[in-house]
RNA sequence: GGAGGGGUUCCCGAGUGGCCAAAGGGAUCAGACUGUAAAUCUGACGCGUAAGCUUCGGUGGUUCAAAUCCACCCCCCUCCA
């Protein structure tokens, strides 16, 4: 089953942070089909892409022949990670949480495979196993293993409790516990070896090794991903828009498609590494042929295409490229009133505006605009344009004459963001 | 419980009675240049067409005038107990 050493393809895309366990774990994973664990909290009501890499990964241990456990936190969701956060967050409800871990199951699934024999995912919760934990037994079984010395030490919390004006409460204090006593659970009830993550979480899992040999005298490992940045030095993960979500109803596939079709020249090489199935050999030749040629690369297009359609599936990949062609190749015209219906239903926002709305309100009530006064600006620098005509009246509503069969208007502000207005 | 420090516009952060819608930086947006890049330059960045209006943890007060002073309350940090 385990062929091609699943190591040596982590390293070639360069997803290797760190290795606990180094050379042992290389050989353990070579010599036999692992359970291999990676955790995800419910923070919102979906995932993000910034889980994206930690999930592909998984699915790129299941190809290699091992087992994955996609574990959703139910139970550290309800504490709060502290890793490297600068400031304690507010806890959200349990019904909120609950709610999340529901959501979020689903979208953990569609990237595993659950029927496949030996290796089939698995899907776990760890409210499982700490919701009935009684207080006291957790404190002398559990806690009993840690040193709080030991835990100040890790640099995953240093800066909260170094920092001037920030601090830490028992409550996140004790996040890295309950992740590590995920772990040994794993470990005594799948027979689990290993654990994944970002490298934000190099502290939580040499925790839970930690705990694992003190529990059941078991050794067991760790791999870390290094953390994406971009080459400009901002956040990885967030649009104008703000997070980019892997919930289509919250981040169309259009605007995923968009984000990745976005990435810079000095990232987007790595991003089909870390991000795509595509053979690294492969990418490599996309990189020299892109250097080689004096038009624009075509890696951003061959990346926007592989991720959209790893995460929205073959339909959700072609509403996003339906969408992209009819709005940036600027052939509005041509477009039937059919093709203007399902840009609609492909996920181009749309709004329904009163015949007579002026210009402005028709931006705000779009959204293009946070207010008339911005909406205002924008008209007067000329960055409003109304099926491809530059608009510079704001006050005047739209032409019921120039809309595409009679209803529509394809609004433009600046150089990439559309919205479809129905005149009503 | 005690002592001290602090809560300013998206973020950081200046501002200690009028010259404050509030310095500076970051982020963001737009224009130019481009490849729906990067870098750079320019402009915008509480709301309002404007006059003007509403903001500086909350409530109340002093004053012609408060982010700035007073009282009480809430929250955060540090040290002590």
């Amino acid at each position: 089953m385990a062929q091609e050493s699943i190591v040596t393809e982590l390293e070639s895309r360069k997803l290797i942070a760190q290795l606990a366990g180094g050379e042992e774990l290389v050989e353990h994973l070579a010599s036999g089909s692992r359970t291999v664990y990676c955790g995800f909290d419910p923070t919102a009501e979906s995932l993000h892409i910034g889980n994206l890499l930690p999930l592909l990964a998984l699915r790129r241990f299941q190809l290699a022949g091992h087992r994955p456990i996609a574990l959703v936190g139910g139970a550290t969701g309800l504490i709060g990670d502290p890793s490297f956060k600068d400031t304690e967050r507010k806890l959200n409800s349990v019904d909120v949480i609950a709610d999340w871990v529901e959501r979020i199951k689903p979208q953990l699934a569609r990237f595993l495979d659950f029927d496949c024999g030996a290796n089939s995912a698995l899907l776990v919760n760890n409210l499982e196993w700490t919701r009935d934990y009684e207080m006291l037994g957790f404190l002398r079984d559990v806690g009993k293993h840690f040193s709080v010395n030991n835990m100040i030490q890790k640099e995953s919390v240093r800066q909260r409790i170094e920092r001037d004006g920030e601090g830490i409460s028992y409550t996140e204090f004790s996040y890295m516990i309950l992740q590590s006593f995920d772990f040994s659970e794993l470990c005594k009830r799948y027979d689990c070896t290993i654990q994944v993550g970002g490298s934000d979480q190099w502290g939580n899992i040499t925790g839970g090794i930690d705990l694992t040999r003190r529990l059941h005298q078991q050794q067991v490992y760790g791999i870390t991903f290094p953390l994406i940045t971009k080459a400009d030095g901002s956040k990885f993960g967030k649009t104008e828009a703000g997070t980019v979500w892997l919930d289509p109803a919250k981040t169309s596939p259009y605007a995923f498609f968009q984000f990745w079709l976005n990435a810079a020249d000095a990232d987007v090489y790595d991003f089909l590494r870390y991000f795509t199935f595509l053979p690294p050999a492969k990418i490599e030749k996309i990189e020299h042929a892109d250097a080689a040629s004096n038009a624009r690369p075509v890696a951003q297009g061959v990346l926007a295409r592989e991720v959209t359609g790893l995460v929205h599936g073959e339909q959700g990949l072609a509403a996003a490229e339906r969408i992209t062609g009819a709005l940036f190749t600027g052939e509005l015209s041509g477009l039937g009133e059919d093709d203007l219906r399902q840009l609609e239903h492909d996920g181009l926002p749309c709004t329904e505006v009163a015949p007579q709305t002026p210009l402005l309100d028709v931006l705000v009530e779009s959204g293009l605009a946070r207010s008339r006064r911005i909406a205002r600006d924008l008209v007067n620098s000329g960055a409003v344009s109304a099926n491809n005509a530059v608009q510079s009246a704001g006050d005047d509503p739209l032409d019921r004459n120039l809309a595409l069969h009679g209803k529509y208007f394809v609004i433009k502000r600046g150089k990439k963001n559309f919205h479809l207005a129905k005149l009503a």
